[in-house]
DNA sequence: ATTGGAATTGAAAACCGATTTCAATTAGAG
DNA sequence: CTCTAATTGAAATCGGTTTTCAATTCCAAT
């Protein structure tokens, strides 16, 4: 036990959670600006392989780590501001377990992510940013090809 | 409309869900082997953007492409083989959106995935890797600290 | 308190998939 | 057929992640 793994220990476990590596470093360098950026990836990596942290890949391209602290829960994640809001819910868990068993797949975790837009980013832009129908019903593949060339011709933009 | 869009999207709409740039890129090539992977990450950077893909992220650090061919749905990912299993789950689905609701939060994408051992996985590997228990309850942090302390002493086996 | 080997660290380089650049090619409207 | 805009292949770039390695620190045994 170093005093570097003692520092990034205690800032990790509390502060909010998700937080990159990045987001680690910098509040661990305001306690001790020599640890280096290494030096947490490190740890943070020995905290997952010990089992008090997790991976969560959220799709913005950077990975962030949870705390191991609770149970399983989901997270609510702005694709404009990059807020999180976690929510737990038993029957999901349940579900999820259910479903596992019925395939005889051994669960090690649950990923439960909504991806869209908080309250707050959704002001401003009601109009032209329809909510996708989550329960749309299938289509079928060929009126799939039909319509992306038909998209298409709009351009791709960047 | 050109014809290395023309093969690519029959590829990605014709081969099992899931795959990546690479991969895909590589069934493309037994159709036409002029045609590049940049060719393939901008097509499907295309059917995403007009909403027939969706980037999906299964913590293995490679973007998957699924189909949006059907209602939202669940995957059982396996972390040995990289199998996966689609599920389908109204009932999920119907609390993800309450809970969105709850919140205000404008859902546009759910994203449900199991990760761990599939059956096959299983076999040969069952004592050593002890299922999480995915229900626990929480641990307070200075518990936590002290585990962690035991825990390093193990060394970081990397 | 000293010491010696093992573990850890900081800095920098390597890695690697994702994304962009750009000159050449191709599609397709007129 | 001609012209222009869109698309393409190849290569470069980007940015976060992971590894490398010499120097430093830890700590258990003297
Ligand atoms: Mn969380
Ligand atoms: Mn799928
Ligand atoms: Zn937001
Ligand atoms: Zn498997």
């Amino acid at each position: 036990m170093t005093s570097a793994r003692e520092i990034i220990f205690r800032t990790f476990f509390e502060s909010e959670s998700h937080l990159s590596v990045e987001e680690l470093h910098e509040r661990v360098q305001k306690v001790d600006p020599s640890i280096a950026y290494s030096t947490v990836w490190r740890t943070l990596k020995l905290i997952c392989d010990v089992g008090l942290g997790e991976k969560k890949y959220f799709g913005d391209g950077v990975v962030r780590y949870d705390r191991v602290t609770s149970s399983p829960h989901g997270h609510l994640v702005c694709r404009e501001c990059g807020s999180t809001e976690e929510f737990f819910s038993p029957e999901i868990n349940r579900l999820l377990q259910d479903r596992a068993d019925e395939s005889g797949h051994l669960p090690q975790e649950f990923r439960v992510e909504v991806i869209g837009l908080c309250l707050q980013c959704r002001q401003g832009k009601s109009q032209e940013e329809p909510q996708t129908n989550l329960r749309a019903e299938s289509t079928a593949v060929d009126d799939q090809v039909i319509d992306i060339r038909r998209s298409a011709r709009g351009g791709l933009k960047s």
